[in-house]
DNA sequence: AGCACGCCGACT
DNA sequence: GTCGGCGTGCTC
């Protein structure tokens, strides 16, 4: 019996991986007392039945005096799973971006690395469907007959099967009467890869005289003795026995046609051993192909300049045109900060982690270089956690999520494209910027960061202006490859003259004609997936909409559908208006799907590909679409941003922006900011080397300042005059920004709701630095009503007081008991 | 988050 | 009555 006044009972503060704001106390038994440490996953039970896995924060003595404290299950590591510099830093994330430690936590980690249990029934030991004299209700009896064919359901299997809700009642009732019980199922977490391998038996290698029989005896059986000549001539066990331990894989006798079953009988007879391997899954990458990387003059100094910056400032801002050889740079500073024995991540957005610049690393890197990204496996991310842990890479090159990487010494960041808005997470919580967290990141680790970009945010050129940061600008492109002119073309103008067709002006149909005459390629850029917009009935004006959103559906073609693309429903395509039955209904507006289609109605010889969303959903989908490109198999590529970023091709000619005035007209203050990025980035792909590039921008407005600012690509008239309209309005990076959005299924709860927030802010922090509550143009998404609330705060202002106000702010808004069901959704430094 | 409970309206 | 939906509270 335990005497607790004699042995001190400990207990562990665990953070678990859900949206709840505090950690949980547990008690360490006393055989974990050594094992558990901060740091460390252990699994413990949470709710009713739940286990989960939870991160051991710290470990003390204090019982919690109001409840007593659930014992830790398991614990599964042996060694912490994360540095003491990534929970600084997740901590610091949640305090900054206003969401629990939770979140950070279920976000930083793979889900190899969590693990969680699912409710699920089976029959009860003791069932016997014949012995039960109890009185059934039928979807007793349905659940019943399904457990006797399937031997454990979940809860939604359940529900699904009985075609309801939830079957909970019925669950309920079958677990009273003893029938079934509820169990957990914990999922499966991380699994090594295994490799089935073959050696031949031990007693062989004494001896080569037993060799010889064995070799007589299977002279009948030739595939046997086929297998074992195929081992000798790959692993020569007699010039090297050491060689007979390692074996070869299984899979070398079956790709050589040889026959499993006869393996499997040699096996037996104890010819040959069969063993399993663990092995990397990234196994083949290989050593480093060429270490010496040349720089121009230019990159050169570039360089210098970088390092002259570092004695002093802890972040550059590399601003340097499309082409002008960032990415040699980049690697250059690598190289020197992996010799100098530190760690180096280097981020990229989510689109332009193509092969094309992973194929590039890894010639210079080798297997040090670990990649990072969201088409990997869980057990791919695992490994390369474990890989950095381990310290079997160094070198990390990966999306967003890489900066929760167990980063031990690091000592340079590189955030490439630092404008790129796929750098900031939208939804779930948290909801961070990776980029800023990046920053914050390499503080904590003393480390050097250098922004990189041809078009830099705003906020990042204002900060190297002020001397905040280091500024190196490149101007040049690399190898003299010239710019590209980039010409406007007038789609009003040319309805009016009728020299345009549908969408396409005679200007960007004259230029595709040239460039397949020319046996070139063009890239044609739409930011918008799908056919078209929208239909619309040209008698009543009616236009299909989301049932459960406030916006009007997509028409995509090719699976003849109306998408919503925010809450992904589905519907068919109405034959005739659904509101007055007229037969004229029409599309409005054009996506990529539609511009792919008229091109090929224009151009019927052309090949042309589609790259968006869609087409790009599978792993190598991607890959294999810029494969082709580049090969030369497709002259006309259409598609979406993805179109525009980190691509190298030498034979584009032509780059077409479909519709610019799309991307201006865009409700947000960043929509000009955006604009200039997407353009510049994208007439980066026209013209390499021995090409003439040529871009044409089609708007029905060209006169427009800012068009014509976007035309000449001049980055810092651009700078200055969006920076006088920032300025003007009160915007970034004048002042930084929160956005709150109330949402409940309630429309005038909601409007109640916000109105109350807003006010107790506005009294809180002034009314001038609180706009709204207003309506948001998509006032309505999967049936939640929505209202928005802004918080413009000046730079001198204390943020950390700022987050206090709006902490407290939604505690009083919670005390209202009829506004409880209103979510408020924090969203600071919005995008 | 996800599980359990309890309340309320619809319908045989 | 009882069935199905849904909102609410709680988790060491």
């Amino acid at each position: 019996m335990d005497a607790p006044e004699e042995a001190a009972t400990y207990f562990a503060n665990v953070a678990l991986p859900l949206p709840i704001p505090q950690l949980f106390t547990y008690r360490v038994p006393t055989e974990f007392l050594e094992l558990v440490k901060p740091g460390i996953r252990v699994i413990v039970s949470f709710g009713r039945q739940k286990v989960v896995t939870g991160l051991v924060d710290s470990i003390h003595q204090e019982a919690p005096k109001v409840y007593t404290a659930k014992p830790i299950l398991d614990v599964l590591d042996a060694e912490p799973v994360v540095t003491p510099q990534q929970v600084n830093m997740m901590k610091w994330m949640s305090n900054y971006y206003l969401c629990t430690y939770g979140e950070v936590v279920n976000a930083a980690f793979p889900s190899g690395l969590k693990l969680s249990s699912e409710s699920k029934i089976q029959l009860h030991p003791h069932y016997d469907w014949n012995d039960t004299d109890l009185t059934l209700d039928d979807k007793e009896v349905i659940l019943l007959s399904a457990l006797e064919k399937k031997d454990s359901l979940s809860y939604r299997d359940a529900a699904d099967i009985l075609e309801l809700k939830s079957a909970y009642r019925y669950i309920k009732s079958l677990v009273q009467k003893e029938l079934v019980i509820i169990y957990e199922e914990v999922k499966e977490r991380y699994k090594p890869k295994k490799v089935k391998k073959i050696r031949l038996h031990g007693d062989y290698l004494a001896n080569e005289d037993l060799l010889d029989e064995l070799f007589q005896e299977l002279e009948k059986k030739p595939k046997q003795s086929d297998i074992l000549l195929l081992y000798l001539r790959e692993v020569p066990v007699f010039q090297n026995p050491e060689l007979n331990s390692s074996g070869i894989p299984k899979s070398t006798f079956t790709e050589a046609g040889l026959s499993a079953s006869s393996i499997k009988t040699m096996v037996k007879n104890e010819i040959l051993i069969e063993f399993e391997e663990i092995v990397s899954r990234f196994g083949d990458e290989g050593p480093a192909e060429t270490t010496e990387i040349e720089l121009s003059d230019i990159q050169q100094n570039a360089q210098q300049e970088i390092f002259d910056y570092f004695t002093n400032k802890s972040t550059v801002l590399l601003h340097g045109i499309t082409g002008s050889g960032k990415t040699e740079i980049y690697i250059s500073l690598i190289q020197q900060a992996l010799e100098s024995g530190q760690q180096v991540l280097y981020l990229l957005p989510e689109i332009a982690l193509t092969a094309q610049i992973v194929n590039r690393l890894r010639k210079v890197f080798g297997d040090r270089m670990g990649v990072y990204h969201s088409k990997f496996s869980d057990n791919e991310r695992v490994e390369v956690w474990y890989g950095l842990m381990e310290g079997r890479f160094d070198f990390i090159v990966g999306v967003r999520s890489s900066i929760f990487l167990p980063f031990g010494s690091l000592g340079l960041v590189i955030v490439d494209e630092e404008h790129e808005t796929s750098y900031k997470q939208y939804d779930p919580a948290p909801r961070y910027h990776a980029r800023d967290v990046a920053l914050y990141l390499a503080h904590l680790h003393g480390a050097k960061t250098v922004l990189g970009s041809a078009t830099p945010s705003l906020e990042s050129y204002t900060n190297a202006k002020q001397e905040k940061y280091g500024l190196v600008e490149l101007f040049q492109r690399y190898n003299d490859a010239s710019l590209p002119v980039i010409n406007l073309a007038n789609l009003t103008e040319e309805k009016k003259r009728k020299t345009s067709v549908g969408e396409f002006t005679s200007v960007l149909i004259e230029a595709i004609g040239q460039i397949l005459e020319k046996k070139e390629q063009a890239i044609i850029f739409q930011n918008r997936r799908g056919f078209s917009n929208y239909l619309t009935c040209e008698d009543c004006g009616h236009i299909p909409e989301c049932p459960r959103c406030s916006v009007s559906l997509t028409y995509h073609q090719y699976k003849n559908q109306l998408n919503c693309h925010y809450c992904g429903h589905k519907d068919a395509v109405p034959l005739v208006c659904p509101a007055c039955g007229s037969t004229k209904v029409h599309t409005v507006g054009i996506g990529t799907e539609r511009i792919e289609e008229d091109i090929k109605l224009l151009f019927p010889k052309a090949r042309v590909q589609r790259m968006d969303l869609e087409t790009t959903r599978a792993k190598y989908a991607y890959q294999n679409i810029i494969h082709d490109f580049e090969k030369g198999e497709i002259d006309i590529l259409v598609g979406t941003q993805m179109v525009s970023k980190g691509l190298d091709f030498d034979k584009v000619s032509l780059v077409g922006v479909f519709d610019i005035d799309r991307m201006l007209y865009f409700p947000d203050f960043r929509a000009y900011e955006r604009a200039f990025q997407m353009v510049t980035q994208v007439s980066g792909r026209a013209g390499r080397r021995d090409t003439e590039g040529r871009v044409i921008i089609q708007s029905r407005n060209p006169e427009q300042g800012i068009i014509e600012l976007i035309r000449t690509g001049d980055y810092h008239t651009f700078y200055q005059r969006e920076m006088m309209e920032r300025k003007k309005y009160h915007y970034p990076p004048f002042t930084r920004m929160i956005h709150l959005t109330l949402r409940s299924k309630d429309k005038k709860l909601t409007n109640e709701a916000a109105q109350r927030l807003a006010n107790i802010l506005k009294e809180d922090m002034g009314a001038s630095r609180v706009l709204g509550p207003q309506e948001p143009l998509i006032n309505k998404i999967r049936d939640k009503f929505l209202m928005d609330i802004f918080l413009k705060i000046e730079k001198k202002y204390k943020m950390e007081a700022v987050k206090d106000l709006i902490r407290n702010a939604q505690l009083e808004l919670l005390k209202v008991k009829e506004l409880k069901s209103v979510e408020v959704v924090v969203d600071v430094d919005p995008h």
